[in-house]
DNA sequence: CTGTATCCTTAGGGATACTG
DNA sequence: CAGTATCCCTAAGGATACAG
């Protein structure tokens, strides 16, 4: 628990680990637009952390050189169960839940599908490098 | 996932939680104790948060008076799938894990089981309100 | 034993200007 | 676009003394 802790207990890697594992998010700017609203060096910052404890892989566009991208990692997506855990647990606990999202009921019908799908998904988005709009998740 | 930030993406709720619902402590003394080494400021105001919260609740012993003890609500042992999914994650990732611990072994063979194991177990802790010892998990 | 009340320090992080 | 570099400030929290 203790190191599960350490890399994603801080704030901002734990949201910038759901916008990159939920929203398929992947640029600088995209992250920057969160709705938590980072700063620019503390985005810096967590990013290399990130980085450095194997997280997300950091990657220069080879035609369009001053752009980069970040993908997770498989350890990363590994978390996508436990994520999805807790997801359930907050629209099951949070009262601002109104009536369930459609996720919560393919979730509670499926969870293995539900996971198995999103491990595909995500998969072809790191293929073809496209920059996923926001899953509606 | 807003939510349960909310809650617990705190670090000294989030090793509560872990005290409470992986270690069986319920007293204010077991919580000082931790490795973590919380200070008593800390832990008072974290225990009212998450009384509020509803994830604790707060009983007085009947007979020794100056004796109090917490126990965990129904909604924070909603969180032990999610828990467990971290746990796994960890001991699967954390280069410091050497061999599989037991509980890794019977939550991989039957993770639905291990939880229910725990439920039961944690129940029967909380119906005789034993200061249970450190489970081997 | 279970907290409260203070004091004090420090590091985390917001705002912002700047750069290749 | 993707950062780097400062400046500044405040709130989180450790230490400690005290209380019912």
């Amino acid at each position: 628990m203790r190191y599960a802790a350490g890399i994603f207990g801080d704030k901002w890697c734990f949201v910038l680990l759901r916008d990159v594992l939920l929203h398929g998010k992947r640029y600088y700017g995209d992250f920057l637009g969160s709705e938590e609203g980072i700063s620019t060096n503390i985005l810096a910052n967590r990013l290399a952390q990130l980085e450095k404890s194997e997280m997300l892989t950091r990657h220069v566009d080879p035609v369009k050189r001053s752009r980069v991208y970040y993908l997770p990692t498989r350890k990363a997506r590994d978390l996508l169960p436990a994520f999805l855990g807790l997801m359930m647990w907050s629209v099951q606990h949070d009262p601002a839940t109104e009536s369930p999202p459609s996720f919560a009921k393919a979730m509670t019908e499926d969870p293995a599908g539900a996971v198995a799908w999103y491990e595909a998904n995500i998969d072809k988005v790191n293929a073809t490098l496209v920059d996923a709009s926001p899953k509606s998740l």
